[in-house]
RNA sequence: GGUGGGGUUCCCGAGUGGUCAAAGGGAACAGACUGUAAAUCUGUCGGCGACGCCUUCGGAGGUUCAAAUCCUCCCCCCACCA
């Protein structure tokens, strides 16, 4: 098996590395330890945090023993890296709560059994930390000439806001964090955004000062879309995790859509699929590409939701948009069932339960499209009907305040659209 | 604590008494073209069963026939000084 830091190079896991010799020297041996730290300033996971659980997912495939940290100390604190304002503080119980959550979606991606992956808070070590001791013992190999250069602070340091001084103290702490990770984890390495990387020589030099040895670390590239936004980040909020959030459909959709040339990257990035098999992306054209786009959605809905919820959503998929056929010879290693269009259900894409004798007396068109959440407002629905984007079962609205009422209904649901994309099921009941 | 500058609709940002639901840009949404892609063009973009009505310009009052615009007090941010 090759060297994880070459898996994670090809894959374009890779912005920097320090010791880069010796960083893959140490990853040669058997079983190492490696580190990332996860803010819990949200209960749930989005498709922003996929790199490095992905990393950490490789990590292990490769026989090593990854941490996940989670920041419930840190994050009482707050990491001012790369941001250009300060974040609101969370209490500690809901920094609780978070740390919960996540540890449950980490677990979908990395096997927690057996010490095979460990997940710590370190709210175990920092909450108690002794505050003049600590300065005595950790602070003083710190120089604050050197932290203000840092990267990190520096887009702080020059924005109207400034930094606080509480912010100026993260460093300190997860260079900490790092440290205590060595001595008791035998951990060597940790990884992190490229926004993490004064954070993470911090802890390496804390390191060597304290016990003269070297540890190792490496950032990942910030990924963006083609188009030049942050992962994770749309318009219509961020694609979560946690399916409560955003649903395996909504998930897989966001997937589909990925722009042609960020096709590539995100299955090197997000899937497990081979490289030599995802390479060959780069000369497909529109059906075949579209084609790939579904076995992206479908890999990464089953990593991250597991194998019956990706077919449900690509079975979904298919009845509304139309059934995709495997194509041979085109990422053949995916598990893209043959059947999807043999099965096709609408049960995954989102609907709406209504009375019976709601729907009897009949519904305007625009007071439903609002009440399901297809549009915003009245006013946006009726924008919706009059600009020609609504339909019902696949016939555009013409009124904005057609009576939409049970003779509708086609064995007992109707489809709801609105735009090319958004469908919404209404079932009576 | 002092002096000066500022807080406008999702974001940036114009507007200094009526012509302001508020320019312009971005984002977003819809239509056309397509491949559930991108680019482009067109339209929309506070709420409301809607050629009208209601609510917005940091907050609370006030002046005026009329206030985002003027006055008073308060809150918050920034710069410089202390």
């Amino acid at each position: 098996m090759p060297n994880v830091l070459e898996t994670l190079k090809e894959r374009g896991f890779v912005e920097n590395t320090t010791h880069d010799q010796e960083l893959q020297d140490y990853l040669n041996k058997d079983v190492v330890t490696c580190y990332i730290g996860f803010d819990p300033t949200a209960s749930s996971l989005h498709i922003g945090s996929l790199v490095p659980i992905m990393s950490l997912a490789h990590i292990q495939r490769h026989g090593h023993r990854p941490i996940a940290l989670v920041g419930g100390g840190t994050g009482m604190v707050g990491d001012p890296s790369g941001k250009t304002e300060a974040r609101q503080l969370l209490t500690p119980e809901i920094i609780e709560a978070n740390a919960n959550g996540i540890k449950k979606q980490l677990s979908q991606f990395i096997q927690f059994k057996d010490d095979r992956a460990i997940l710590l808070n370190n709210a175990d070590w920092l909450n108690d930390l002794r505050y003049i001791p600590f300065l005595r013992d950790i602070g003083r190999h710190f120089s604050v000439n050197r932290m203000i250069k840092a990267e990190s602070y520096k887009m702080r340091l020059d924005s109207e806001e400034g930094l606080n001084f509480i912010e100026f103290n993260y460093m300190l702490l997860q260079a900490y964090d790092f440290l205590n990770l060595f001595d008791t984890q035998d951990c060597h390495l940790q990884m992190g955004g490229s926004d993490q990387w004064g954070n993470i020589v911090a802890g390496i030099e804390l390191i060597r000062r304290v016990h003269h040895k070297t540890a190792f670390g490496i950032t990942f590239p910030l990924i963006t879309t083609s188009s030049g936004e942050k992962m994770g980040k749309t318009a219509k909020g961020a694609i979560w995790l946690d399916p409560t959030r955003t649903t395996p459909y909504e998930y897989y959709q966001f997937w589909v859509n990925t722009d042609d040339k960020d096709v590539e990257k995100f299955l090197a990035l997000f899937t497990f699929l081979p490289m030599e098999e995802i390479r060959k992306i780069g000369e497909l054209q529109a059906a075949e590409l579209n084609y790939a786009k579904s076995v992206l959605a479908y890999e990464t809905t089953r990593l991250a939701h597991g194998d019956k919820q990706a077919t449900e959503a690509l079975r979904a998929a298919a009845s509304v948009f139309g059934a995709k056929k495997r194509i041979q010879g085109i990422l053949s290693s995916s598990t893209f069932p043959d059947d999807a269009s043999s099965e096709l259900s609408v049960d995954a894409v989102p609907s709406t339960m209504i009375e019976s004798n709601k729907l009897n007396e009949g519904i305007p068109a625009f007071k439903l499209f609002t009440q399901v959440g297809l549009a915003k407002s009245g006013g946006a629905a009726r924008r919706l009907i009059e600009q020609g984007g609504a339909y019902l079962n696949d016939v555009r609205v013409e009124q904005f305040d057609k009576i939409i009422s049970l003779d509708d209904f086609i064995s007992s649901e109707i489809i709801l659209r609105a735009g090319k994309k958004r469908y919404h099921k209404i079932s009576a009941k």
